[in-house]
DNA sequence: ATTTTAAATGCAACCGTGTTGCATTTAAAG
DNA sequence: CTTTAAATGCAACACGGTTGCATTTAAAAT
């Protein structure tokens, strides 16, 4: 299915920066630090990136893959998509060429803890990617 | 064993904020919104207390236990505050009422994914605490 | 094809945090 | 008490988050 497509499905018009977004993001499985998609989209006006990134996480087609010392890592949602908007992934980070990465998660992880009701677990792991070991 | 010994032994120089912030973090297992620490602190400089979050964080002392939209979590470092700076917790975060706390892993984590080689995993949950349910 | 309208965009402006340089103060060693 | 490296305070700038409002535009209605 084609991103402007994606957007009708989602209620959302199809505009330049939006399917610009998409396109990428879609261009890799890597996620993108924020400042990068600021740089590759320059010919819109931040505010606008930023609504434009607002709508898209609230439809579930993108997601926010990891946060780390106020950089923000943005990536396309596969799983997610869909209504559900669950997340059966973990984020990794090579801390080594800084690559941010959606990977499956091997199991689903459940936690039990006394008096506490756990909805979501999200799992975030850093080392070395394959190209940096 | 007290602030200013535990600041000594990691050869940091005992001072007002920084007995002030081990302070401000240790009264509850919880752990402490970024604002709410500068309020408390209000009477030093805002720079201070960024430098003073960092020297303790590179000391292990203290941890940033969530980064969640622009905001950071702060909270002490039990097991860490060793040279070894493990952290065999997780974060969980009240969806409700907004409280974070690091909780015990039943578990210890282990991914293996070809290719990767993975140094150490973050986990942080969402739901409700047990004063929210 | 043209009109209509709700949504999207661009612009200006403000806030809070991160970050650095530098002068001053201070903890603690000598 | 003196010395000095470290810590602090202050000024200043960068950058992302956020909101209000005027303008533009996608797409529905005619």
């Amino acid at each position: 299915m084609d991103a402007a497509t994606t957007l009708k499905k989602h209620d959302l018009k199809v505009t330049k920066i939006r399917l610009a977004i998409l396109d990428a993001l879609g261009k890799t499985e890597l996620a993108k630090p924020y400042a990068e998609l600021q740089a590759t989209l320059a010919e819109f006006d931040r505010t606008t990136l930023y609504r434009t990134l607002l709508a898209l996480m609230e439809k579930g087609l993108i997601h926010k893959a990891l946060e780390e010392n106020g950089e923000s890592y943005y990536a396309l949602c596969s799983d997610c998509s869909i209504e559900t908007h669950v997340h059966d992934h973990m984020h990794f980070k090579c801390t080594t060429c800084g690559v941010v990465q959606c990977l499956d998660l091997p199991k689903r992880l459940k936690f039990s803890t006394p008096g506490i009701h756990i909805d979501s677990v999200e799992v975030v792991a850093k080392g070395q990617c394959s190209n940096c070991n």
